[in-house]
DNA sequence: TCTGGGGTCCTAGGACCC
DNA sequence: TCTGGGGTCCTAGGACCC
């Protein structure tokens, strides 16, 4: 591993980039009021069930930690100031990041909002340098959004992520050190490296994880490089086994993959105040149903899946779900799905969050796609774009007429009829009689 | 200290079909 | 009629990442 300028890796040598931004929410914040800049501030939840999403470096050497519990943090650092979080901001200058590494090759993948992954291998005949590369991204992100950074090159993307953390500013006894700012894993001695760190320093090796190896004696990479697989399967996984005993060799296959298109959306929420009954995850489930069907639609993706989850004040997480033989995107049809799903969870202790999740994407079909780019994109005439935009609502009207046919085969038809209408007030009468709102026993409508 | 909100992937069991 | 095995889909839970 070196950051020597006089070591030049061709491309070959570290075809894999990895950028990670410094404390990014935190930074985004201390850029837009810079009486903030040199205190200790954090963005995330500064109520009791609160988390921290990123700290500044000051917070830091109080030992504030990212994913840390707010009511802890503020035990540490009581100076310090939590910020709510502005998403649209961090997304937009997440973009900008994103705009100027994409300058340099199209072969980028974005992890989170902060850092990402670029395979350099398309730049191997203009004969850059990845190192000079590295420090030119660097200089761009700095000058053009303020924002420091750490810049990891290596042979693979695990090589490269280990890079770019070594490369990053460090809390030693409350004290700050630069970085290095880029880092590259030399291949002729990255093994070595590799074997000296912590299992926790791999990917993929949580908490749980690393509690299981440790029981095995397996504390270090080395550890791991030196264990039957199949052995290790038993206890890990066969496909944990497999990866970590390639990481352990330094194998990784894991490819830059541009735009990798999202499986899942969701929305769920943690409560300050736990709820109680049946009537409140309801209404919190078709509130996250709107949030959801929102994201579906801007992400142009029908949802076959539904998955309610629930979390009880122990933490005791469950979990239901429905597959439908076709994919929804509308608000009612998906409030439904979460408040039926409701009804099937036994409601033995309060509950801290309810979530809601869409998978299962049914790609719209291509001449769906095809409908709606002439409007925006060619416009051949006037006459087709109406004509596209017409024939693109009659199948969302055919696919929530779709969507109140099989709940209703499902749920009763009495579920049906409040189906477009049913709100809080719907649910409530139901409850209080006592009644399945939408079970197959269920009464008339309740409106 | 006691754990958010956005996601991904893996595992295991059951249903169903051939 | 009984039985088996493989493949696929669905459901539920768990672990992990940023």
């Amino acid at each position: 591993m070196s950051s020597s300028p006089t070591d030049r890796p061709t491309v070959d040598d570290a075809p894999i980039l990895h950028v990670d931004l410094d404390a990014f929410f935190a930074s985004v914040e201390i850029l837009d009021d810079p009486t903030l800049a040199g205190r200790p501030i954090a963005v995330g939840g500064a109520g009791e069930r609160g988390v921290i999403a990123s700290a500044s470096y000051e917070a830091r050497r109080f030992g504030v930690r990212s994913g840390m519990p707010s009511v802890l943090a503020r035990r540490r650092c009581p100076a310090m100031v939590i910020l709510p979080g502005r998403f649209d901001r961090y997304e937009e200058y997440s973009r900008r990041f994103r705009d100027i590494v994409t300058d340099l090759t199209p072969m980028v993948e974005a992890i989170g909002l902060d850092e990402l992954f670029a395979d350099l291998r398309g730049l191997r005949r203009l004969g850059t340098d990845p190192v000079a590369a590295g420090w030119a991204l660097r200089g761009r992100i700095e000058n053009e959004l303020h924002l420091d950074c750490g810049v990891g090159l290596a042979r693979n993307k695990l090589f490269a992520k280990l890079a770019s953390k070594r490369s990053k500013p460090s809390v030693v006894n409350g004290r700050i050190t630069p970085g290095a700012g880029v880092v590259w894993v030399d291949p002729a001695t990255e093994r070595r490296w590799l074997a000296e760190l912590p299992v926790e320093a791999l990917w993929g090796v949580g908490p749980a994880t690393a509690a299981k190896l440790h029981r095995l004696g397996l504390r270090w990479v080395r550890d791991l490089g030196a264990v039957d697989e199949s052995t290790l399967a038993t206890h890990v996984g066969p496909s944990m086994a497999a990866t970590l005993v390639a990481y352990a060799h330094g194998d990784d296959r894991r490819e830059v993959v541009v735009d990798r298109g999202a499986k899942s959306l969701g929305h769920d929420e943690t409560f300050a105040k736990s709820l109680r009954t049946l009537n409140e995850v309801q209404i919190a489930a078709r509130g996250h149903a709107a949030v959801v069907a929102r994201a579906l639609r801007a992400h142009h993706q029908l949802a076959r899946t539904i998955t309610l989850v629930v979390r009880f004040d122990d933490l005791r997480t469950v979990s239901r779900s429905q597959t439908l033989s076709f994919g929804v995107d509308d608000d009612g049809a998906i409030a439904m799905i979460g408040a039926a799903l409701a009804e099937t969870v036994e409601l033995t202790q309060s509950v801290r969050l309810v979530g809601l999740y869409a998978s299962s994407f049914l790609e719209r079909g291509a001449h769906e796609i095809q409908l709606t780019l002439p409007m925006t994109i060619e416009a051949p005439s006037a006459r087709e774009g109406i004509e596209a935009a017409t024939r693109a609502r009659q199948v969302g009207y055919e696919a929530l007429r779709d969507a109140i046919d099989e709940v209703r085969q499902r749920f009763g038809r009495s579920a049906v009829g409040t189906v477009a209408e049913l709100d809080e007030h719907g649910l409530q009468v139901a409850s209080q009689r006592g009644r399945n709102a939408f079970g197959p026993d269920a009464g008339p409508p309740a409106t």
